[in-house]
DNA sequence: CTCATAGTTTAGAATCGTTCTAATCCCGTT
DNA sequence: AACGGGATTAGAACGATTCTAAACTATGAG
């Protein structure tokens, strides 16, 4: 029913601007657009281009700008985590928890590998005067 | 001595032949002159951009373009391999054999670990139809 | 409720790394 | 020395991203 529907539109709205408020952005009519798509599933990779086209798709006026300054806004909020395995495009995950990924070569996809699966041993020190940030791991794989 | 630099030169040009060769490519002036330099030493880490610079600094004419080519050609014919941990430029390493890397995020620079430092337990089988190409592991490091 | 203000959005220009194009050059063979 | 095909090059083109400056809007004060 209609109403339903309405409904769960508007708990998301709900949910995604208080994560905005949350994180404190202002949750414009953009930031809230974005955060619901973005957050409405888990585990979500996105590119700039890629979120622009699914939220234009879906009848929202948002520009390419606006993509690019949210998505690092959310980044710098936590909300999200730069994945980085292309030179030449950026990919955000919604899963901003510990956990890896595959990367298909061949498609540009990502698949996240939770957490406790993989274990790197043997980090050395890092040199003086730096701190370990984050150990990242991709597997990277291509058609057999 | 003079004798001794010219015949090191020497030595450097042929022995950069020979690998040009080996990988199936022509020992042109270009190729000779940018393996020489990325050979000299072990463990070199570069951009198409410093190595234009250096080899440009060297007092040597080759342009941008020859050195994308040859990166690229020197990566497919194994000679060198590409490190993907920033997504708005490519690192190549003159280190083929197995072993990863910390990134230093304010530099923008690497530094290898040997192969055996870190273990990686654990990677799942990838998605039907795929095979791993490669296991990357990057420990981004920050000024502490 | 209205206003002022500071933060936001936007179109379009600009930038950056990289790739492409088409003309010229040169390595290896004849 | 001449030839033929790969290699090099300058400059244009490209795609992703960032910048700019003007228009807009959320928010708190009055």
């Amino acid at each position: 029913m209609a109403k339903t529907l309405r409904e769960s539109g508007k708990e998301m709205t709900a949910a995604a601007t208080a994560r905005l408020r949350h994180g404190g952005l202002r949750p414009t009519r953009q930031r809230v657009e974005l955060a619901s798509l973005l957050f409405k599933s888990c585990d979500l990779h996105v590119t700039a281009e890629s979120l622009h086209d699914e939220v234009t798709g879906a009848g929202v006026k948002v520009s390419l700008a606006t993509v690019y300054n949210t998505l690092h806004q959310f980044t710098q909020a936590g909300l999200l985590r730069q994945v980085i395995v292309d030179s030449s495009r950026s990919y955000f995950d919604t899963n901003t928890g510990d956990h890896q990924h595959f990367f298909l070569e061949n498609e540009g996809m990502l698949i996240d590998i939770p957490g406790e699966t993989i274990a790197v041993a043997g980090v050395p020190a890092p040199p003086p005067g730096l701190a370990v940030d984050r150990v990242d791991v991709v597997v990277r794989v291509k058609r057999a």
